[in-house]
Parts: C-alpha cells; sequence; structure tokens
DNA sequence: CTGAAAGCGCTTACAG
DNA sequence: CTGAAAGCGCTTACAG
C-alpha cells in the first residue's frame, strides 16, 4: 500500500501539513500561488485523504458514513430500495456499510453493535420484529435512524407506502370482479407491513358490506415456501376460494407454484392479485396483476431523509407516506 | 454519542490505557485479577473498541474491512453473490463496505478510489468491461482482489462457474429435442460470461455436426428490455426459431414477455431454456427449464478467499471453476 | 505484570 | 497567510 499522505505532500511542497491540508479543504484561507503549487503536487503524487483518518479526528462532525440493515436481500424489493439508498448516499460522498439480517432480530442487533463501532452516521433499515428496543438505544445515542418500508413505534423518521390502502383497492378489484372467496396470504404480523395489508383486504370487505371468512386468511412468513405451501392448503379445500391476494412478491410466486401444481387455470379457475411489482409480472402468463411500490424512490427518500438529519440533528422526525398504484394485467380476469 | 473509550475504562480501572487494551485483546499477557476486574468494569461500562481508531493504527495489518462492487443489484444472482459474501464477511469479524456500479466503469472507479480512502483490505468484484487497468492498479498497490462471476484477464484469484460447458448443455437439450434453429440471446460480449455462454451454444452445435445460423444469434445488454427486444425481432422472422436460449435471467424475462406478447405457445410454438434459475422459474407456466449457478456458494467462496489473502498476501493466485447444472422444467418441451 | 510514550493521518484552534 | 501543537482512540515496542 504505503498510500501518499498528507506529509509527503508538505515535504515535496516545502510547507507545513497544515497548511495543505488547508489548501486541500478550505482553499481560500491559502494563498492562491502555495495552494495552486500544493494541489499540483497533490494530484502528481496521487494523494488521497484517509477517510479512515478524517473519521476518527472528529467525534463531532460528519464521519460520511452510513449503514444500512436489509432484512432479506434476496427479496428483490429491497434490492431496490438498496439500489435507491446507494445512489444517494455515494452521489453525496458517503460510503455505505450494508448488512443482510435475515429477519433474525439477534442478528439485527449485532448489526447495530458494528455499526457503531464503525463510527456511522446513521442508519437505514426496515426494522426487524422486535427490535424497538434496539433501535430506540441507538436514537439515545443521539445516532439518526431512518426506517423505511415498516413502520416503528418510535419517533423515528420513516418512509413507507400506503399499505392499507393499496391493498384495499387491489381486494375491491377482485370483489368488483364478482369473486366473494378471495383467499388472504398474508405475512408475518409482527411486521407493520403485513398487518396494513391484511387491514385492507378486512377494509374492503367491509367497504363492500361483505363478512370475511377468517378461515380464508393465512399468515405465511413471508418467503416464497411458505407462500406455497398457505396456497396449496387454501386450494386444496371443497370451498377453495376462487381468488387468491398475496401479500409480498415471494409469497406470490410460491402461490403461483401451487396453483400450477394444482392445475388449475389463472384466471379463470382462481384469479390472482399479488403485492409488489416485479420484473417477472411481465414474463407471467397471464401477466400478473399488481400492487407497484416504488422501492427504489422509497430508498432515495430515506437516505435523502437520513443526510438531512446528520447534518441538522434536531429537526422534528417526519413520515413519509408514498403512494402505490395497481398494475391490472391478466391475472385478474375481467376484473378491470 | 460520547462513546465509551479506553481512557474511560482505564480511569474507572484505575490502570493505564495499555493495561485496558492488552486485558481485552491478549489477555494472557495480563495477571488474572486485573484482567478479570477491567473487562467487568469493560462489560458494565459498555466499552466498544473503535473500529476506526483500530484502523488508522495499523497500516500494515488487516483493518476488518472488505468492499464489493455489484455490477447491478436489481439482478438476483447478484443479490445472491451480495448475500454469500456478507455472511462469511460479517461471521469473520469484517465489515462490508456496498457499491452498485451499474455496469459502468466510470463508476467502478469512483468506487474503487472510495474503498481505497476507506483502507479496505481487499475488494471483490464482478468486473465491468474496461476495468481491467483499475483492478491491476489495486493489485499493484498490493490490494487484494477476487474477482467472482466474471473472469479478467491479470493474474486474481477468480471464482467462476463453467459457463461454457453449462450452456453447452442448455443448448445440447435442446438438439436433442429436435431442434434445429435455435435463437441465441446473448449479453454483452465484452463480458466473459456472455462470451463463454454464446461459446457453449456453438460448441453444442460443432458437436452435433450442425452449421450455427449466425443471423440466429442476437447480442443484448443483459437486461430485460433488451432480451425483449432481441426475442421480439428473433420471432417475428418468417423462419422464426423454434428454439430460445437466453444467456441470463433478466433477459430470460424479456424473452418470455416477448414470447406472450406474440401469443406464441411454449414450449408448443417455441421452447425456452434459460440461464441462471431464479425463484420464479418454478412459478411460470410451464416452468422453466434452466441452468442453476450457485451464485451464494460463489459468494461464500470469493469471501473465503479474499479473507484467506489478506492473511497470506502471498499465495498464489487461484480459479474456482464451479459446476452449474441443468435443471429440466417443461419449457422445452419433451426435450429431456 | 504494568505504564509512559510514540505514532497511525488527519483537522483545527492558537500564535505569530 | 502559515506553522507548531494538540488531540481523535487505539496498539505496541520499550522500560522497569
Amino acid at each position: 500500500m504505503s498510500a501518499v499522505t498528507l506529509k509527503d505532500v508538505a515535504d515535496a511542497a516545502g510547507v507545513s501539513v497544515a497548511t495543505v491540508s488547508r489548501a486541500l479543504s478550505v482553499p481560500d484561507r491559502v494563498a492562491t500561488a502555495t495552494r495552486e503549487r500544493i494541489q499540483a503536487i497533490a494530484k502528481e503524487l496521487g494523494y488521497r485523504p484517509s477517510r479512515v483518518a478524517q473519521r476518527l479526528r472528529t467525534t463531532d462532525g460528519v464521519n460520511h458514513l452510513i449503514g444500512v440493515l436489509i432484512p432479506d436481500i434476496q427479496n428483490p424489493f429491497f434490492a431496490d430500495i438498496v439500489r435507491g439508498v446507494e445512489a444517494v448516499a455515494h452521489r453525496a460522498g458517503y460510503s455505505v456499510l450494508f448488512h443482510n439480517v435475515e429477519e433474525d432480530p439477534d442478528r439485527q442487533r449485532a448489526a447495530l453493535e458494528a455499526l457503531r463501532t464503525e463510527h456511522v452516521d446513521g442508519v437505514i433499515l426496515p426494522p426487524v420484529h422486535g427490535a424497538s428496543e434496539d433501535i430506540a438505544a441507538l436514537q439515545a445515542d443521539g445516532l439518526p435512524v431512518v426506517c423505511v418500508d415498516r413502520r416503528l413505534v418510535a419517533e423515528v423518521d420513516t418512509v413507507v407506502a400506503a399499505n392499507e390502502e393499496a391493498a384495499r383497492e387491489a381486494v375491491a378489484l377482485l370483489l368488483r370482479g364478482g369473486h366473494r372467496r378471495i383467499g388472504m396470504i398474508g405475512g408475518d404480523a409482527a411486521i407493520s407491513t403485513s398487518r396494513e395489508r391484511l387491514a385492507g383486504y378486512r377494509r374492503a370487505h367491509e367497504d363492500a358490506g361483505l363478512e370475511v371468512d377468517a378461515t380464508l386468511i393465512a399468515e405465511a412468513d413471508g418467503r416464497m415456501e411458505g407462500g406455497r405451501a398457505a396456497a396449496a392448503a387454501l386450494l386444496s379445500r371443497g370451498d377453495r376460494p376462487t381468488a387468491l391476494f398475496t401479500a409480498n412478491n415471494l409469497m406470490t410466486l410460491g402461490a403461483l407454484s401451487a396453483i400450477h401444481a394444482s392445475g388449475l387455470r389463472i384466471p379463470e379457475d382462481v384469479a390472482i392479485v399479488g403485492y409488489d411489482d416485479m420484473p417477472w409480472a411481465m414474463a407471467l402468463n397471464p401477466p400478473l396483476t399488481a400492487v407497484r411500490q416504488p422501492g427504489e424512490e422509497m430508498g432515495r427518500i430515506a437516505a435523502d431523509l437520513l443526510l438531512a438529519r446528520i447534518e441538522a440533528p434536531d429537526r422534528a422526525p417526519t413520515l413519509t407516506v408514498l403512494q402505490p398504484s395497481l398494475v391490472v394485467r391478466r391475472s385478474c380476469g375481467s376484473c378491470g
């Protein structure tokens, strides 16, 4: 390695390190001639300031480092969020520490601990179940936090989608199409998005003056296999549902594979509307009707918010709610 | 913040910071009683050593930090790689800096620059096109690098899949099924995986004593829309191919949507075999025959390799080739 | 076994 | 406008 340091530049320029430091970061406090000479030499030597050294120096200031925690990087919706966060952070000169926590509170806790020792300026995460205290502890220590996709009880900057409304609209679409027995394949109720999407399902029924058959509601784990098992169980009943609403993209995939395995046709035998409009939705046959969430935008907004809070820690927490949209394709039949 | 420092622990324990440091990291060089007292106090105070300070100290030693560069995080195959890298690195106590470079050599260069200023111990990446010199420069400075998924000319630790063989096998399957006009939708020829998969396509024909119709070979950009456009062009020809081989998962999605749009049936009108066995392959109707690559394992191996090289920089570079497998489902017809 | 001191690469009051 | 010096939180020879 033997990286070029401030001192190397100072020696080459015949000035002190202090002057070099100023020439590079507060140029107007250095005489023009000196500054230009220093800048030329720094460039020639390939000098790059050490972020690590800068970071150690400023216990108070900005460290230009944030952490992002993801519950499950194999879920492409979260990959979208990461993409948005990464783009904003790097453009602003921040580095990004990444942790995949697998929906596991212990791993999330370990990740947060690691981020503290890295002196991050703040963290962005969709909090996993059972994590409120860890987040609260972070905030108590003055570390800015932004929750994205999932809400937390605490007073935290939050960026979410309007889950309940979107789910209600999706289910209403099926109800308008004449469906009266709609299976709901939901995720872990400990997660806010799952609860809100289920609430939307109920609200749609309520709006239409219909009772919900509670046995049509399955709680899966948000992963593909869970969705498959739940759909298979629902579809093997004598009084099987004529439509399915699946509360995230992986469970949708599971449900689709259960439908194909059972030999049922979409939408004639069973209609389906899924949460998350992923790239593969258009590649399905028939193409999937789905709720589109702006994952990347959620990531970008979360990052903007975090950076703003890092620079002004005392602003009041904000809640940003983005509007998903329902993309109607053919899997819901002539339900439009 | 006001994090607890070594000095705080030292004061509370009535010893020097040196002793506290030793008690925590080289326990056997401290008297048992002292050590236990210090450890108890450190725990009570919630002391966490600053990674930043440790990092600054050791220009030579291990910084416990690596960088991972990804060409496109929205491609779930790369998300798998990230998952593998992350798991190994964090288990070994390394932090992971993440960059999404969008197949852009300039962004890759910027990311590598940023990683140097962060004092990373090494970097893992599927190199994007036109990046050889940047990687070489890194190595020249003694920074360990591991290429994953894509090869580079340079002498670098490399973890790839046997692309040519896997592609050959996939195309041979279609040939055995009686197909004689197989469209090839390949990726950017500047990328090793694209070239190797195309080579496999040619080899399969050669093995069968068949000529390749060069007009059946399309070079797309590796993304969904590129795959869609290429497939649409191929399928609109009078002498359209009876089967398609698509060289990555996103282009497969694009091809599928083109097929559905054209009203052709799979596999009766057009068979398809895709590269990358993604979760949605089973959810398709019919399910997709695909080449399965162990993305997560590739990530894990790459990380193991990098950590090994960080600890022993002078080992000779290695090449690890993993064997993909062909998962036969129904999209290729009765080609088994 | 323990401590005082130097040093990692910066930044920033404080002098001049 | 510029420099000497202190300090960020650690680790590690060097003494004792």
